[in-house]
Parts: C-alpha cells; structure tokens; sequence
DNA sequence: ATGAAAGCGCTAACAG
DNA sequence: CTGTTAGCGCTTTCAT
C-alpha cells in the first residue's frame, strides 16, 4: 500500500474506500503509529498551533483568561505554545521569535511596554505583514489602537463608574495606585480618574497625596504603607489584585480598619474576594470572556477573514460589597 | 553562498569563519529571516517543546507550578505546549496525541484518574517505551508508584500532621472533605487521616459524620452546607484550596463563625489566605519547587540519563494561622 | 572553511 | 479509488 494512500486514510480524505480507511486506521492503532507533525507542517503550512503570551504567569488573571482561550480553540484542534514575558519587553521578544520558529498559526499578546516606553510594536507589524495573524489582548499600543485586532475592558469607564459610585456615597478625596504606570491599561484608569475628579469637581492637585505611582517591586509594600499612614483620602481605588492583597495588608498592619477608617475599590475579581475581611467591592472584568474573544478573533483570521482589523472593547463591572461605605 | 554555510552561521557551527558568520547574521537580521522549524525538527527529530499537562487550568495550583516549569525550562530554550484535561481521561488522552504528533521532546503530566478508576496508564507506557520522556507530577499511579519519573508531596505525612496539631488543641472529633475521592492525592490524604485516628485513638467508625467524600460539582455546595450543619465534629480539614473557600461560605451561611465554632485547617496555600476572615491555618505544598523540580527531572531525561525512575517526594508545611484553636 | 547533495516524513498534484 | 513522484526547508555527511 503507498504511502499516499495511507495518508489519505488516516486524514479522512474523500477519495478512499471505506473498507481501506478501516484497515490502514486499524493497523495504524495496532503498531502505535502516530504522525510526525513536523512533516506535514513542513509540507502544509500550518502547525494548528497558535502562540500565547502572557504577562505575568503569577497573575491569576490568566487562569480565567488562558481558560477562555483553551476552550475555544481545542474545538478547532489548534493548541497552545505557552510564554510569558514577566512584563520583560526583551523576554517577549525572545519568545517572539521562538514561536515564529516553531512555525505558529498565530499570535496572541498583551504587550508590555518598559519604563522607557519601548515595546516590540515593530516586530508584531513585521510578523503581521508576512500573514501571521497577532491579536492584542488586555493591553493595545497607545497611538496605534486601530493598528492590530484587539480585546481590552473600557479601563477609563470601569475607573469613571468607581468614582461615580464612592462619590454617591459621599467621598470627596479620593485616592488611586497606579502600578508600573507606564502601562495602558495604567494609563487609562488613571485617566478615567482625572475625568472622574473633573466631572464631580474633585480636589486632585495634590497628587502625591492621593496618587501612588509606584511600579510593582518589592519596596512597593512600604510605599502602600506610607502612602495610606499619611491619607489625604477617605476612599482608594487600587488598579489590580495584587495592589489590593497589599491594601488589605498595610490597613491591617497600620491597626486601622476597612471601611471604617478607609473605603476601598479593588480591581479584578476572583472568588476570594468574597471572604476577604471585609469583603471587597471591586471593578471586575469580564476575563473569561476576553479570552474566548481573543480566540475567536484569531480563528477569525486563521480562516481567512481579512478585513479591517476589529477592535473589541468589553465593559467592566462594579461588584458592590463590603469595603466600600458612605462617609460618616 | 551555499545553504550549507548559511545554516552552520546561524548555528554557530565551529567549522564557520567569524566574518561569514557576521555578513550571514546580518542579512539574516536585515531579510526579517526566521528559521522554519518544522523543517529543522524534521530533520534533527528535535522539536525543542515538551507538552505540559495540567489537570484543571483554572485552579490557581498552576499559577506557581507553570512559573516553577517555565524558569527551568526557558533558559534551557524549551518551550512548552500547554494542555488541560479537566480532569478527563478521554480529553487527557486526545491531548497527549496530539502532543505526539507535534513531535514534542517529552511530556510533564499530572494524569487524572475518572470514577472507575480508568486513566492513561497504557498510552502513557507506550510513550515512554518509544524513547519519549515521561514526567508524572502530583499524581502518580497507584500500584505502579516506580514505573514512572515523578514529583509527589507526602500527602499521608501532610494531613497527619494536621491532625497531630488539631490533637494537641484538644480536639478528638475531626472531619475532613474528601473532593474527588478517586484521585491519588485524596487516596493519600485520607489514608494520613485513617492512620492519625489510629494512632491519636479517635474515633472515625462513624464516617458519614466525619468523613464527605462527595465530588467536586455544583451540588457540592449545598453538601457541604449540609455536612457542617449536621456537624458531629469540631475541627475539619479540606484537601485542596477550592474546598476550603466552600468551606468558608457555608459555615458563613450558617451563621456559624470559624474558629469559635469550627477549627479549619485547609490545603494548598495562596496569599488569599491571610486575609480571609479568619486568616486560614493551611498545609502548604511547595508548589513553585514542584514546577520546577519536575522540569528539572524531565530535562535530565532530555540529556541523556537514562537509569531507573526517579521518585521525588517533597515535604508540605504546616502554617499556622487564625482557622484553628484549642478546644474550650 | 565552504559547497554539493541527500534525505528527514509527510502531502498533493498528477496519472492511471 | 490508488499509486507514483516531487518537494516542503532544513541539517549533515562527504568532498573539496
């Protein structure tokens, strides 16, 4: 029997007899044959492997997220190269290249971006023109949002609605953590913040006590500390779980007491938000959601779609509990 | 210039002179050349991936595990390919195929096990038996504990010192949750707990009491709930960390308040658990060093050791926080 | 130090 | 419906 023929049994090619595809099929299972994927990758073009890049594989974010993703692509029989850059611009860069090189259908991303500003924006654009598909998640490229497919939150509102919520309750000083500021997701809650102070007339000059811009490391937990000891604020909104976990340490470790002393807003939620004491009131992104979408809009290509690229924003959700009340 | 030299630039072939090798690189550089790996893995039958298999992606066990791999393996140039089973044979096998067929080096996986007792056992062999490495983490086979690598905690030693620390408290009644009862780790478990009654003399003859074996699932809530009311002891212990926070709810919705009215000992550590309410006494397992401890043995294999399985047991930990206390 | 040539295992066009 | 053949892009002898 030729080799071609065994091909086309075991790929349930049309042109084949029942009766031959039962046969090669079966005494493919007897020996334990299995394909080798490098060939017909060599041969077709595709690895029906897609790369996934995450920027910090600690953040539980991803678990939701990498969740979403798995289950709209193993319908599809894509699989996924894992990598993550630990917010390392030239980390993503390396393993850029290396999924590049492992022949990748596709490239999911949420770029990071250094202190500097530099981001690997030029390498995606180049990957892109030679028709791999890149589809940017969490994060886009400030001044080229309609460059790249994309799924973000609206980061601005999500802040804006927060805001609007602790104002109700009667705050008038409000404070905010920005960590690794240089962001865009950073950048736009804190610009949501600024519109927020704005629009309800809020005091905001005086940033330094109100606004901690603080990059994520390990001093920052002495600058949360320092930063609430001497709050001008009655309420802070953090901008994701870890700074929130470091909220409740500090308040904790300063004897003093949320809400009663400090309402806070946190940002992202997952279950242990609920048992958390007090439980907290947070801005909870929909991260299963933008997995899947992430996935979808890189099917989406891989099929052969090729339109102008698609932007898709998600809405935010304030989930009200326990750590956020109306000033005394 | 011929491919040949082409390819030995690029690779940094001894046999290649310093300036060929520059002009290559450059023009490499400068074309936006990238290797095509399935040509390369074609030929030198290797792939540079292992296949990672994790038992659920959304339990946060894998947030510290996968980081624990990917330090190991990224500096060795390995990538992975990231699998879920969700806990199902049938998924975990087509997962494991199609990890075959993408030509991976070798394969960490956590098998799973379903309700009657059927795994992978079989095709996992035959993958080993044609030269590609097997790594078993978590979870090992029972019966078969020494046919394959493997990095385990002591489950049994675990528990029993937990129940060595609540007997020293006073308590005599202890209770424990059993999720997914079919599973290596909770056969382990439970066997650390059958053993500690013995040997502490208390009595578990009542087990419907004391011991709740059901599954993981949607009605576990509402098990739970049930079990802690009917309560007929006063410390319990949870085997992993999605239990405990159940454990948490219930005993909140039943008006009950831990530790004054029930001890809680919970497993599996996350920083969630100092700001619960109360902070949770925990069995820690050094997740981070599992990661890479399983890494590190597979790139072993990849090197060439080829003698008889190695067997890592690692030790949990006892912290002691606020869920437990002396009995009145 | 470089080039020529073969071949890895598969698929697909073409013939029959 | 099946077989023959060529070739994917790379590495690797072997020869020079």
């Amino acid at each position: 029997m030729s080799p071609s023929t065994v091909s086309r049994a075991l790929n349930d090619h049309p042109r084949i007899s029942v009766e031959t595809k039962r046969r090669v099929k079966e005494a493919a299972k007897e020996l334990g044959y299995f394909a080798f994927g490098s060939a017909r990758t060599l041969k077709t073009k595709r690895s029906m492997t897609v790369g996934v890049i995450v920027s910090d594989i600690r953040n539980p974010f991803f678990l939701d997220f990498l969740d979403g993703v798995e289950r709209t692509l193993f319908p599809r029989r894509y699989k996924m190269l894992l990598a993550t850059s630990n917010e390392d611009v030239e980390k993503e860069a390396t393993y850029i290249k290396w999924l590049l090189e492992h022949d990748v259908d596709g490239i999911i991303v949420s770029p990071t971006c250094d202190k500097d500003g530099k981001t690997n924006i030029n390498l995606l654009r180049k990957i892109k023109k030679t028709g791999i598909p890149v589809v940017l998640y969490d994060r886009v490229f400030e001044g080229f949002e309609n460059e790249f497919d994309s799924v973000t939150i609206d980061n601005a509102g999500a802040i804006l609605s927060a805001m609007k919520y602790l104002y109700t309750l009667g705050h008038k000083r409000i404070g905010i953590i920005l960590a690794s500021s240089n962001l865009y997701t950073i950048k736009k809650r804190y610009q949501g913040y600024l519109e927020a102070c704005e629009l309800f007339r809020l005091d905001c000059r005086n940033e330094d006590t109100l606004v901690l811009k603080s990059p994520l490391s390990e001093e920052m937990d002495a600058e949360i500390e320092d930063f609430i000891r001497k709050a001008s604020f009655t309420a802070l909104i953090t901008t994701n779980h870890t700074i929130t976990k470091k909220v409740y340490k500090s308040v904790k470790k300063l004897g003093m007491k949320i809400p009663n002393d400090l309402s806070v807003i946190g940002f992202d939620d997952v279950e242990e938000n609920l048992f958390f004491d007090p439980p907290v009131t947070v801005i909870r992104q929909p991260v299963f959601q933008i997995g899947k979408t992430t996935a979808m809009l890189l099917l989406g290509r891989l099929d052969g779609e090729d339109l102008k690229p698609h932007r898709v924003v998600l809405n935010a959700e304030l989930v009200k509990r326990k750590s956020a009340v109306p000033i005394e």
